[in-house]
DNA sequence: ACGTATTCTGACGTTTCGTCAGATTCACGG
DNA sequence: CCGTGAATCTGACGAAACGTCAGAATACGT
């Protein structure tokens, strides 16, 4: 067994004190404040440099490029992730609540963490192999439970056999990852934030629980 | 009413001719190839010019920077995705055919024009307005046709009132944008293409005309 | 206060950006 | 076939960002 810790370290390899890390964490915060700001294709070391009133060179101790910072924000909201899913532990059977709760979780997560999951997705998708590892740790315990879900429905016979478990959760997935993103454009033609959960909670229930749309 | 033609311009405003017309495709063939091979945060001006074995300043005649030779590229793009929404125009009743071909026909283009999609929509996500214009015309056609498919079943009884055409709508763009992106991880845990776009096509139907899940 | 390890940065060579004046190429009338 | 003007392309350049390193500044234990 290899000895590894959890210490944060600088790109020569050292393990950082104190005060490097508090350096660390100021241009973390200063790049995620430039990336929503500006977009993922503008955010330049210089200026998250000058943001935290340093030189450029203080950067490069901690990161390689901005990429690599962008990689550690996202590889910290794994940790903050994992709660969001507690709501497929309880029983489904009863109704929507569980569901919309989820739904309104995932939904706030996106607000508050959009412009990095962006680039997570963007460079996951891109084949980035670094990048793809984090989507894996923030995507597997959803598809775990999703996918449980769904084989437990076609064991009662309430879904299809057809229906692959792993696309059908896969599918659900892709309906919260991307329709945060549309929330303006929705609210622009009259569909409110409150109609959008409700409507996705109901297609995230009757996908994994067979029950009908129908009401 | 304005005068208004579809010629392509220079940066500088003017008619460009036939010489200039396959440079400026050849930047925009060398751009696409580029996004392909590496992300679209490293493709740079220099990189393409080297490609068409230009100059720079040649670039900069035609586009003001990459991102606005991608904006080209996905303008183009409008034009053959309109051809993919012909199913929804057949009559739907009859089974999951029409479903199923749009599906494979959607996730083909994805396969061609990935690249280009993805900026697409991290740009629009991110706010650009010249990219969310894109993106609407892009969506538009889409989103009306399953709309109104929605509106339909809910007045047939089949779908709940409770649903939001809009939103439930968007829901499937969404699962359509993004499930092409999972291809390789679910092929690794031996989900086929074939399933994937059955499961899908299974949950485009049941949600847009209310049929069940249950087969 | 001193010595040492840690952290930060000024300074610099390199690469890319983005512009412009002038060179090159092309179409066309003579 | 040549000359001419318009269209297109590019060499050259200043500005900006990158990325490295030696040495300066700082914090910390004793």
């Amino acid at each position: 067994m290899s000895e590894t810790t959890d210490d944060l370290l600088a790109t020569d390899g050292r393990v950082i004190g104190q005060r490097a890390q508090l350096t660390r964490r100021r241009i973390l915060d200063a790049t995620a404040a430039l990336l929503r700001e500006h977009g993922a294709l503008e955010v330049k070391v210089i200026d998250v440099a000058r943001v935290i009133d340093a030189s450029p060179a203080t950067f490069y101790q901690y990161f390689s490029d901005v990429e690599d910072a962008i990689l550690a924000l996202a590889t910290d909201l794994v940790r903050s992730v994992s709660s969001i899913q507690e709501q497929f532990d309880r029983d489904w059977s009863g109704g929507l609540e569980h569901a919309r709760t989820l739904v309104t979780d995932y939904l706030d997560f996106w607000d508050e963490h959009g412009p990095v999951l962006r680039v997570m997705l963007l460079r996951a998708d891109e084949k980035d192999e670094r990048f793809r590892q984090v989507r894996r740790e923030y995507n597997a315990p959803f598809m775990a439970k999703m996918v449980s879900k769904v084989r437990a429905a076609q064991s009662a016979g309430r879904l299809a056999p057809e229906i692959d478990p792993e696309a059908a959760a896969g599918a659900m997935l892709a309906v919260m990852d991307r329709l945060p993103n549309y929330r303006q454009g929705f609210e622009k033609r009259g569909t409110t934030r409150e109609a959008m959960i409700e409507t996705v909670a109901r297609l995230l229930y009757s996908s994994l629980t067979g029950a009908p749309l129908s009401g």
